[in-house]
RNA sequence: UCGGCGGUAGCUCAGUGGUAGAGCGAUCGGCUGUUAACCGAUUGGUCGUAGGUUCGAAUCCUACCCGCCGAGCCA
């Protein structure tokens, strides 16, 4: 069921360029509708060869002569050349065509043809060419332009060569977590957004008004609720936007991002850790086998996400990784956490992530299981991506104990009433259960080589930046 | 919050006390296979803001604003 819009004269215009309904008789009334409907996709252009097709696209570039001229045209799919010689239309319309200004868009009729001469080996022979709107004086020229200016621009910049290569492989991961949760059982589980408080206390949180009445805070994490689904359903995992009210002004932050939160009841550490990494590689597979050519245009060498997707991932120890730190004159007290600079070194050790577990009890937050006959250290995995990417996932085991539980909530100082609901999950048939969390820009970031995470994001928010 | 760097034409930058520059873009003209095409011409400025030093400031000084990068925190 779709909505149609009135009949205003903005309205029908609307309608002319995009199908409303189902109606085809009431929308197909239009010669030029017609003619948009059976528009080809540039990706589909390689499998049409000798056919005379319509295309519905942007003008990215041209160049021309006094008898020739060579549109690059964009339609969202894919990028195509498209050549007008001048005596194959008339005078009026080669002339309009060499004076089309980038972003134009256009409706072109031609025939496919292989051409070695042409990137990608295709280009369009036109025999027609009309413009639908004009590019109005297109500010990102196909020239350098700093990240301010860019990021000003972000809702006209989203549709070049980068951006776009970029929100493909972010729609395939994307789609790949959903396919690889429910090929293993899992149910899509939706945490709120709205919380009474920090999940975990050390955090900065974005403060919500009430009315006046109350408080409440943006999540910054949904796996208390992910807990209760993994205890309700056996396996869950959220999918949602998170915050951090961080005053973070790095490439591998963002205050808005998307977080993947898989929770798994009578699930252990060891294959917590074994999920992490079968999700990692399942991923990069993923890419690797359905996005090749944006990898290609993002200059991604796609070695380290072959590398990742044959799983394996080399572990570390805690106590190993504060070794190798300090060999290489970073050292660090047994109980620190490790810092930005460290992560780097320990994630170019391997040319794959490597994961990090028994960690020290005070490093990590207050539901994380203790390590068997020791107290000291925790049943927790950190997943560190190579090149500078970071963390690409923070997981545990959970406290499953009612008595542990409730003795951490007090030793961190923590409001009890608030996680009232939580503790009682471990009154009613607890069991040992574990998950994890995983940052879908960080992973995104490092999969295409972005500089910043704002790359890999349609429109981020961060410190200084809330528009467009 | 702290530290480093920066703000000059539409864009990317050069210019460090003496007439405000280049490349690109845009506009006009030329060119039948271009790949950020090429050739010629034209167009282009509150040098972040305010104050100060100086005969003279984009340049030196002070304050402020904005941005970038990093630290902490984390995904």
């Amino acid at each position: 069921m779709r909505w149609c819009p009135a009949s205003t004269p903005a309205a029908r215009a609307r309608r002319s360029i995009r199908r409303c309904g189902s109606g085809r008789g009431r929308t197909g009334r239009t010669g030029r509708l017609r003619r948009m409907d059976a528009a080809t996709r540039i990706s589909d252009l390689p499998g049409a060869i000798g056919r005379t097709v319509t295309v519905h696209g942007w003008l990215t570039h041209l160049r021309s002569s006094g008898k020739i001229a060579f549109l690059q045209v964009r339609d969202g799919t894919g990028f195509v050349q498209a050549v007008l010689p001048a005596n194959a239309v008339d005078e009026a319309t080669f002339a309009a065509a060499r004076a089309f200004d980038q972003e134009s868009a256009l409706v072109l009729v031609g025939e496919v043809v292989a051409d070695a001469r042409a990137k990608g080996g295709v280009e369009l022979r036109l025999s027609g060419v009309e413009r639908i709107a004009p590019g109005g004086a297109y500010p990102i020229t196909p020239k350098e332009h700093g990240v301010e200016f860019l990021a000003e621009r972000r809702h006209l910049h989203l549709r070049h060569r980068g951006p776009w290569a970029i929100m493909r492989v972010r729609d395939t991961v994307i789609r790949g977590v959903h396919d690889f949760f429910a090929e293993r059982g899992f149910l899509r589980f939706d945490a709120p957004f709205f919380m009474p408080t920090a999940v975990e206390g050390t955090t900065n949180l974005f403060e919500i008004d009430l009315f006046g009445e109350d408080s409440a805070y943006l999540s910054q994490s949904g796996q208390l609720y992910a807990e209760a689904g993994a205890l309700a359903y056996g396996a869950v995992y959220t999918f949602g936007p998170t915050f951090r009210a961080e005053k973070s002004k790095t490439r591998r932050h963002l205050l808005e991002f998307w977080m993947i939160e898989p929770e798994v009841a009578w699930l252990e550490h060891e294959g917590n850790m074994a999920l992490m990494e079968e999700l990692v590689a399942y991923l990069a597979r993923r890419v690797l086998d359905e996005r090749r050519d944006e990898l290609a245009a993002l200059d991604r060498d796609p070695r380290v996400l072959e590398a990742t997707a044959e799983g394996g991932f080399p572990r570390l120890s805690y106590d190993r990784a504060l070794e190798l730190v300090a060999e290489r004159g970073e050292r660090l007290e047994w109980g620190d956490d490790f810092g930005a600079p460290h992560e780097t070194i320990l994630g170019d050790l391997h040319d794959r992530p490597v994961l990090i577990d028994g960690w020290p009890t005070e490093t990590k937050a207050f539901y994380m299981e203790p390590l068997d006959g020791d107290p000291t250290r925790v049943k927790a995995a950190d997943l560190i991506a190579p090149e500078g990417y970071g963390e690409l996932i923070g997981g545990s085991q959970r406290i499953h104990d009612l008595e542990l539980l409730e003795r951490r909530i007090a030793e961190h100082g923590l409001p009890r009433e608030a996680f009232e609901w939580y503790v009682d999950l471990r009154r009613h048939g607890s069991v040992p259960h574990s998950g994890f969390g995983m940052g879908l820009e960080r992973l995104l970031a490092w999969f295409t080589g972005a500089k910043h995470l704002r790359e890999v994001i349609p429109f981020p928010r961060m410190l200084t930046r809330l528009t467009p």
